[in-house]
DNA sequence: CGTTATGCTTGACTTAGTCAAACAACCCGT
DNA sequence: ACGGGTTGTTTGACTAAGTCAAGCATAACG
């Protein structure tokens, strides 16, 4: 914990100074910054009034009425009294207003150019992703949706990926678990049947958050296997909504059974198992993975 | 390019609030978010002169000045004139001073700790990370160093998802790829000599790089396999100790040839090739991954 | 040894931002 | 419709923050 904040306050040192050379470039114009944030945001919004403004900036209501009437003043505004509460003023940029907004927006978006153009296109995805994903994070509207989805291309790499790097950590599994996971997927991906086999990821704003397989074992009996949710995206449901697209299809498929093999460390899993109607068939201790834990197998007949 | 920097500025400004909101603690403190800064860069660095400070802080020497003066009078710091340059002084903090700092700091790590509260611990790793790879590349000091290791738990994944992802946006490549390349990588997990076969991983700042496999074809002849360096990496040379490194390991093991599969299109890797010493020895069209290319056969004679 | 640059200070400022009071309009319950 | 509280906005009176230019002592360079 001490180590990540004493990071974020890294960033935020880091990041403090960056924004700091993109406003130098602000000081040669008429407006301080205050103005250029307001500018901005009557540029980008219709039937603003003062006090959202303020809130929204966190700008101080007697500074911002100042500024507002400086605005005015020079002709960048209107002002027009809300029809629905004559307290309020709904502000908006004048034509002159635009243009004196256009030069600053300009050099604002050739100053970033600028500063990223050392960057070759994929690192400049990089950065953009590495912020879109800050801003979800701290911004966090959790209800944000996410999407079930066929995998595109490197999704199956990620699904081993992710298999053996948190199973590595979570329950001390060793190489060859990853291994089997690498053989079943890429057996997936070699040769299936879309008619009778299937895979989904869960994704958000680009990030893959988790995964599930649905296979053939016989014309009767289906096999789900490699479920997987991110640790940073568990309890939203998404594992149950993935093994509800598999039971979904696997009755469209015509198979009357499904089943499925886990072990007992895994609780989280064999709880949705459970929730979803499937029944502990077997089990059977095994050190298969390095660690000693116990195989299961668990079985649902399709209605 | 416009959308990146559309996408930078909307990150600008959602964070210059969230840095807003954070110093709004400093408000009830007796220093100024100036004061503050010059603080804590006293308290983390040693024998600094103002001049230092004040550009590392972007700070007006003037202002910076009285800032110091006011903190000696307050006896929170101690000014030694520096023996090499009699117009410097060399800044500390007194134990006042520490003194003082220290509630500050608590407080921002409080701050801190209170607004990523709500993540869970992976999701707080991920803004972590996050902010990192930003640091990484705005901050780019493109000398900082990679390191080439052995694959640890999920990079065989990793291998896979990138050569799949990334075959598939720049030359257009189908599943066939990925596939293929999750049979080679998962075989190898599965089981290998470790005498006779190796993977190394580039990576830097917990992030891959790239990727090589020196695998056994016969006893005499090596097979160099899943070359790989991530678009953001290229240019600096990973490549070419990827291979180096496999050569040498290939020389240690005993073999007396080493040979590798790759195609026309491959530009890059083909110059690395050539460079090591390959020799294209065959080369014939085919369709096996979607576009039509032509494959080639390139060996290398170890002395 | 003179010239120019650097580190730091000082005085004289401008700008940015805060605070509290005031007022009109709204909201709500009666 | 009325009174009490709240909200949107303005204004005056401030304080704090930050800038600029001049100046002095020391250093660096040829």
């Amino acid at each position: 914990m001490s180590d990540r904040i004493a990071a974020i306050r890294r960033f935020n040192r880091f990041y403090t100074r960056w924004i700091g050379i993109l406003q130098e470039g602000l000081l040669r114009s008429r407006f301080s910054l205050a103005e250029t944030r307001v500018l901005y945001e009557l540029a980008h919004r219709s039937d603003a009034a003062a006090t959202e403004l303020g809130r929204d900036l966190g700008l101080d209501a007697g500074y911002l009425s100042r500024i507002l009437a400086q605005f005015e003043e020079d002709g960048l505004i209107a002002r027009v009294p809300s029809a629905k509460d004559r307290r309020r003023s709904v502000l908006s940029l004048t034509n002159e207003g635009a243009a004196a907004f256009a030069p600053l927006d300009e050099g604002a978006r050739e100053e970033i150019a600028g500063l990223i153009g050392g960057l070759a296109a994929p690192a400049q995805d990089e950065l953009v992703g590495a912020m879109g994903r800050i801003e979800a994070l701290l911004g966090a509207d959790p209800t944000r949706p996410y999407v079930i989805r066929p995998p595109h291309a490197g999704d199956i790499g990620w699904v081993v990926a992710r298999h053996g790097a948190l199973y590595a950590t979570e329950y001390g599994f060793d190489a060859r678990f990853e291994a089997l996971v690498a053989a079943v997927a890429g057996a997936f991906l070699a040769e299936h049947d879309p008619a009778r086999e299937a895979c989904w990821i869960a994704e958000r704003d680009g990030v893959n958050l988790g995964s599930v397989f649905l296979v053939r074992a016989s014309d009767e009996l289906a096999k789900l296997r490699l479920l997987l949710v991110e640790p940073a995206a568990r309890g939203e449901g998404i594992g149950r909504r993935l093994v509800e697209e598999c039971l979904a299809f696997a009755r469209a498929a015509g198979y009357r059974r499904v089943t499925l093999w886990t072990n007992d460390v895994l609780t989280a899993a064999r709880r949705i198992y459970q929730q979803a109607g499937f029944q502990l068939i077997r089990s059977e201790p095994h050190q298969k993975f390095g660690p000693s834990i116990v195989g299961e197998a668990w079985e649902l007949v399709l209605r």
